[in-house]
DNA sequence: GCATGTCATGTTAGCGCTATCTTCATGTGA
DNA sequence: TCACATGAAGATAGCGCTAACATGACATGC
């Protein structure tokens, strides 16, 4: 019952949290009041350089590191976002939150991560929201296509961010990439090498890059002059299972693809799988592409040719708009701002000239 | 620069975090004293029932939910876990991610991401916890089995928590499965299925789990009297790659295995990669076994028989404990705990009786 | 009956920080 | 010259909560 019993500074030092130095003894160290101290740290506006410097030189001597709960309390602009997930791939996941946790720890911002059902109801969602006292939400894929989500969001005065969505909304911070330019890379990429029969998986129909990705795809080969073969457009959904089926429909053409473009990374692995079990060689016999860079692309055998999409820096971005939403303006919601970030082109050991081309290439 | 211009209620609302109710409002409307509700909100001792419901009521009415950062604040003990991690298996960190990071929001404590790199210099590192303030570390595999680093947290009076590690430390939490019964178990069953040449891919060695899931694999073999045969024992090291590797030189010996167990999934998927490949029918020609249930497990084909390690669990079991020792018991170190907590075998579709089982069985 | 204990509750004083107001020195232009 | 803006500080008052102590109402034992 009693545990301050022996302590030497008794009531005190039970209290306070390790002694740790405040503000107060930074400022009497640099001599100066406790606010100069506090402007130095912040803003660091209306500060002489010659008092800035002292201050400086105090914290970096007592190892000063603010104490957040009270700068909380008193600013009174707590931030708490809330993750919300309903799509439970691991490696998408884990990467977004080693971007999102980054950039919340260094601003001091609690991350709440919330498993919401495919079918919840949004209504319940905002009350639980609520419950967490989240004042900012963060959508990932799939989750920031559901329309019905984002007008309740929207409504309950949270601002949000979508990350990877294909169609941004006005009343939402979005971060993106050029999903329909990078497939196009992709599928140049496979054509410039002496491919015709390109086939491709397309993604989940629920998420809005599906369509991008897929409308990528198709303006290569228009632009290359190749006339689209609807029987080399099969319809998955981002998921390895899919892959499987969609692949062997590709294989079991009469006329196969010498190529495949999986519009993600575990439907390319899964294509990869096939083709083995058909006995191909990759990327001899068949060429096979991915999208996402995941750790997957670089797990399987041979070593995916996919694009990297800054999975985690995306959602550092997200969090960071998230973050100076809630700290700074109050008119949340009408001056959303969208962001693109690149991506990139990985080419690894997956794709290659088809069979046909190593012998006369350039045909 | 000024935001506040129009405000109809200028300095007391900008600094109040959306009028939420606060003890002060629900003690007004339950007509009890500020340090009644508290009580009720806390351990809710020495409060007489009658005045509970009331407060409670009261609670329930306004929708009040306590200001974490006060209470951090007013109680001095704000709990912030530095979780390390250096191996990036995605799988694995997000479902120990999901684990922790629910627990530590119940609780309202901060989990801090640290990456660690393989050879950072434990000083370095524990510096790096000082400046994020951290009073409390997480340490999942591999990290949980580094001595050093063991030894330098310890020093720094820091609580911590290892989770599968095959070794705990007398000065440290630890919460664990038991490896050896689990590979022993699934062992047994490929043996009773009438396998005996059963191949073992071992795996990385800096981790303890990787001797006692191999002693598991011995004991069981010794249990039925099957004599080990070393080149039916490869090493591996957790990764895919190396599981490639293992399971090529199990399948070239003169008389390979019926079965493979790996000692994770990520080299039990790439061992059926490699069955594949050599046009082997899983589970009809070879049976593939893996450890952790990962959700590699469930993607590949066939669905992959394997020990589910309840990763999430774990690592909300730890969280709990450091957050326990960091509010209450200040004499942290000594009385470590350590928790073994059960998995399960899981089976699936990619292990069998061996061929030469189904013609004629119980040989 | 009075010292003493126990329980339910109230009062007070901060936790460490920042918003806001105030002060005091400097410019600046009429 | 003085009113007035501007910049660089300091003083003060809490943010919402809880630890520690104080109070008052009973029950207990001698």
């Amino acid at each position: 019952m009693s545990s301050t019993e022996k302590s030497p500074t008794r009531g005190r030092k039970s209290r306070t949290n390790a002694n740790r130095p405040t503000v107060a003894d930074v400022a009497r160290a640099a001599e100066v009041s406790l606010m100069t101290v506090s402007r130095v740290v912040n803003h660091g506006t209306n500060v002489s350089e010659e008092t800035r410097k002292k201050v400086e030189a105090a914290i970096a001597e007592l190892g000063y590191v603010p104490n957040q709960a009270a700068r909380n309390l008193a600013g009174g602009r707590e931030v708490r976002i809330a993750l919300l997930y309903s799509n439970p791939s691991s490696a998408y996941l884990s990467e977004f939150l080693m971007g999102s946790l980054g950039e919340a720890s260094v601003n001091a911002a609690q991350i709440i991560v919330e498993y919401c059902e495919e079918g919840v109801r949004p209504a319940d969602l905002v009350g639980k929201l609520a419950a967490h006292r989240a004042n900012a939400v963060l959508l990932p894929p799939p989750l920031c296509d559901d329309e019905r989500l984002l007008k309740r969001l929207q409504k309950a005065g949270l601002p949000m961010a979508q990350i990877a969505t294909g169609r941004p909304s006005r009343h939402a911070y979005a971060v993106t990439i050029d999903d329909a330019g990078a497939t196009e890379d992709l599928v140049r990429l496979l054509i410039e090498q002496g491919h015709s029969r390109i086939g491709y998986i397309s993604g989940n129909p629920n998420q809005t890059v599906s369509e991008l990705r897929q409308a990528g795809y198709e303006k290569a080969l228009a632009d290359a002059d190749i006339a689209p073969r609807p029987d080399l457009i099969v319809s998955g959904d981002f998921s390895y299972r899919s892959g499987l089926q969609a692949a062997e429909r590709l294989l079991a053409s009469t006329e196969p693809p010498t190529a495949i473009v999986a519009s993600n990374d575990d439907m390319a692995a899964a294509a990869l799988a096939v083709a083995h079990r058909h006995g191909l060689d990759v990327p001899g016999d068949l060429s096979v592409c991915g999208f996402d860079d995941t750790a997957m692309a670089t797990t399987i055998w041979p070593e995916l040719t996919t694009i990297r999409q800054p999975i985690s820096e995306m959602a550092r971005q997200a969090t960071a708009m998230l973050i100076a939403d809630v700290r700074e303006s109050p008119v949340a919601g009408v001056d959303a701002r969208h962001v693109r970030l690149d991506c990139e082109l990985v080419r690894r050991a997956s794709h290659g000239p088809p069979r046909d081309m190593t012998v006369s290439p350039r045909a």
